[in-house]
DNA sequence: AAAATCTCCAACCGCTTCTGT
DNA sequence: CACAGAAGCGGTTGGAGATTT
């Protein structure tokens, strides 16, 4: 008895975990509106949720805040923004995120790793002796790691703000709320400028991305020319493998149109896309043993 | 049709960085 | 300057749904 009391007792104070009701979405919600994206861990010490502090901003974060593409594939364009970025700042799912409106950190990170875990089997099984004797893989997503990128046709940058500003009464307030940090973004010089997703995508800071040289758009080679092209560290440059960051510097190389074009401040078609490879293409192409004669180069922190 | 396997992604944890006192 | 609490970040995990056998 004594112990079942106190058992629930302590129950009331137990932080909820796990998946998200609609309620509690409301009331998150009702407290950003209230309040802004901050004191989160007000929320739970008002009694408005037994939720964690860092909880609800995750919450908001990710699935909450206005103008997230949800349920949508990354476009291809998107692709090759996290690979020359990943290649650029490493793992910083953060600052990459910044690139690329309506998407967060979790979802840059999750689509990386992903990748990674496709481009590791696709390695593992495409025809080393030891994999041969493997069972054999039937996934067929594993042989064209990017035929889908054509059809992607997620509507990238799209404006999702009807539906989902629909949770504010008045634009304006959403205008004059204090923005989560991803508004505040730091431009390559240095600098930092408001990455207000309410601000028309022209003015949106996006760095110069490569350009792809002619000769790096990849036509069918034999594995001898692609091993023979490791020599080229341009070429390493654009795999970007996950765990050779260091690669980096694929910004000073031209891997591609930019993703946004300057003028119209739009996006770049999908068809224009479909012309140029994307670097993950190149990794049908390759040898499953090949990164093992790839040596990571010196971390830029080691320069 | 059922079981096995794979993929995606939401959410947690631990650590680091920032900010206020 | 030092400390504490809040916020932010990256790594990891587990479950749901999709796909394959």
């Amino acid at each position: 008895m004594h112990s079942i009391r106190k058992m629930e007792g302590f129950k009331k104070e137990e932080i909820r975990k796990g998946p998200w009701k609609a309620e509690e979405d409301e009331v998150l919600i009702k407290h950003v509106k209230k309040y802004g994206p901050r004191d989160w861990s007000s929320i739970r010490s008002k009694g408005l949720l037994q939720r964690t502090g860092k909880s609800c901003r995750l919450r908001w974060v990710n699935k909450l805040r206005p103008n997230l593409k949800h349920g949508c594939k990354f476009s291809a364009e998107e692709e090759r923004v996290v690979i020359d970025l990943q290649a650029e700042f490493g793992n910083k799912w953060a600052r990459i995120a910044t690139y690329l409106p309506g998407r967060t950190d979790n979802d840059v990170k999750n689509f990386w790793s992903s990748r990674q875990k496709r481009l590791a089997r696709i390695l593992q099984t495409s025809g080393t002796p030891s994999s041969s004797n493997s069972k054999p893989q039937k996934n067929k997503n594993e042989v064209p790691v990017f035929q889908d990128v054509p059809t992607l046709e997620a509507p990238v940058f799209s404006s999702s703000m009807e539906e989902e500003s629909s949770y504010f009464d008045n634009p304006e307030q959403i205008r004059m709320m204090p923005l989560p940090s991803l508004v505040k973004t730091e431009l390559p010089d240095g600098g930092y400028a408001n990455l207000s997703q309410y601000e028309p995508l022209s003015t949106i800071p996006f760095p110069q991305l490569p350009q792809l040289q002619p000769d790096l758009l990849f036509s069918p080679e034999s594995h001898d020319q692609l091993l023979a092209r490791l020599d080229d560290p341009y070429f390493l440059s654009v795999l970007g493998t996950a765990d050779t960051p260091e690669l980096g510097g694929a910004a000073q190389f031209s891997l591609g149109p930019p993703l946004f074009d300057p003028v119209s401040g739009c996006v770049n078609s999908a068809a224009d896309v479909t012309n140029h490879a994307t670097p993950d293409t190149l990794f049908d192409e390759f040898p499953s043993d090949m990164f093992d004669l790839i040596e990571p180069l010196p971390s830029p922190s080691d320069w």
